[in-house]
DNA sequence: TCTATTTTTGACTAATTAGTACAAAATTAA
DNA sequence: TTAATTTTGTACTAATTAGTCAAAAATAGA
């Protein structure tokens, strides 16, 4: 296989169209600031990259098997694993006011494109009911192991998380207080005992 | 006050432009569009209404108006208005898949635009906000009243439910089965007691 | 060195965007 | 009837949009 090689960096190329498109969403990203954010030429980019939407699709779907290998890793190498959904939570309320504005990928793209854009709309719903289902998975094993004494049935609690989740992200970009978020997630994940 | 007067319907363009953006999102939303939708010429568009950010703006404090003065009227007229601040959510869990997806006006809002425009993500923040401390204001009412048994803190039951708001209007668009958005609100409102 | 393969480069297109200009038509008060 | 006022309709602009294309450049292997 030879051919005249890559100049750009590709991992890097993939990181910062990912965080362009979370920060902005997919209809307010353009092509232009892709181009330039990503380091490379016009041509280069429709060559390597497909179209804008390729883009979008492969980058999320390389930053959700990113962010679910690490919970799955996180969940199976902890003593505690509801500690580590717990503190999935808890992390959201020490973000700064920018992580704050970015909110959740999924959320954000659903919100933006429900009645633009069918396919990238499943692809990120899909990501969420795949995380309700980690909660899920994970509730119901707690429960089995006496992690959590709860009878509270398993599926009403992950769907109440992944509210949770949901709820959050957009809270806080209206209401920045770390302590207030803090006492939010106190209050809500107070059924998990 | 002499003048030709408007032959296009006022109160269906505001109408019909506030359900565009509501559907849509600012961005998505073309002049072209509205232009089409609201039944004018595009002359009496920027005639009548300025911009497409003065169309925004003013058709959602119109949309706001409209929202918080008929629930300060339900409020003031129930015996029991927690109960009516309760059927807001269950209302949430009832509706077609269509209004799903229409999710909240002002949470949309920010969403898609928190990090490309402040002024009008600061309307949509503020709209929370407001409904936020309609909430706060009702729950402490109704602690004092009786209505209200629980001592939890007023800001934080509140807090907790604009959490709850902004969670659902994703929520649904995700999880479409009414039973299960029941059985969530029913989970959640267990501490308005 | 030659060749096949691949990437880079930058100019190009065609469509769409928000917004403007302005004359003609319509309406009403005086 | 007329002057004042407003809407209408349409052609226009300037910027931005996503995407195309062909030629040049760089490599590995024969």
């Amino acid at each position: 296989m030879a051919g005249r090689p890559k100049i750009f960096d590709e991992q890097k190329a993939w990181d910062n169209a990912t965080n362009l498109f979370w920060e902005k969403g997919f209809d307010a990203t353009s092509t232009d600031e892709l181009i330039r954010t990503m380091g490379l030429q016009r041509g280069s980019f429709y060559h390597s990259f497909g179209s804008k939407k390729d883009l979008f699709m492969n980058a999320f779907t390389r930053y959700e098997t990113l962010a679910f290998d690490e919970l799955r890793r996180q969940l199976k190498a902890s003593k505690k694993p509801m500690n580590v959904i717990k503190s999935i939570f808890y992390d959201l309320a020490k973000c700064s006011i920018e992580e704050h504005n970015k909110g959740c990928f999924a959320g954000n793209t659903i919100t933006a494109l429900s009645n633009i854009d069918a396919e990238l709309t499943e692809i990120a719903n899909n990501h969420l009911k795949r995380m309700e289902n980690i909660f899920f998975e994970q509730i119901k094993a707690s429960q089995k192991t006496g992690e959590l004494t709860t009878t509270t049935d398993a599926r009403l609690l992950s769907f109440s998380l992944i509210n949770l989740w949901n709820g959050i992200n957009i809270t806080r970009k209206v209401y920045t207080s770390q302590e207030d978020l803090k006492a939010l997630v106190d209050f809500q994940l107070a059924v998990l005992i």
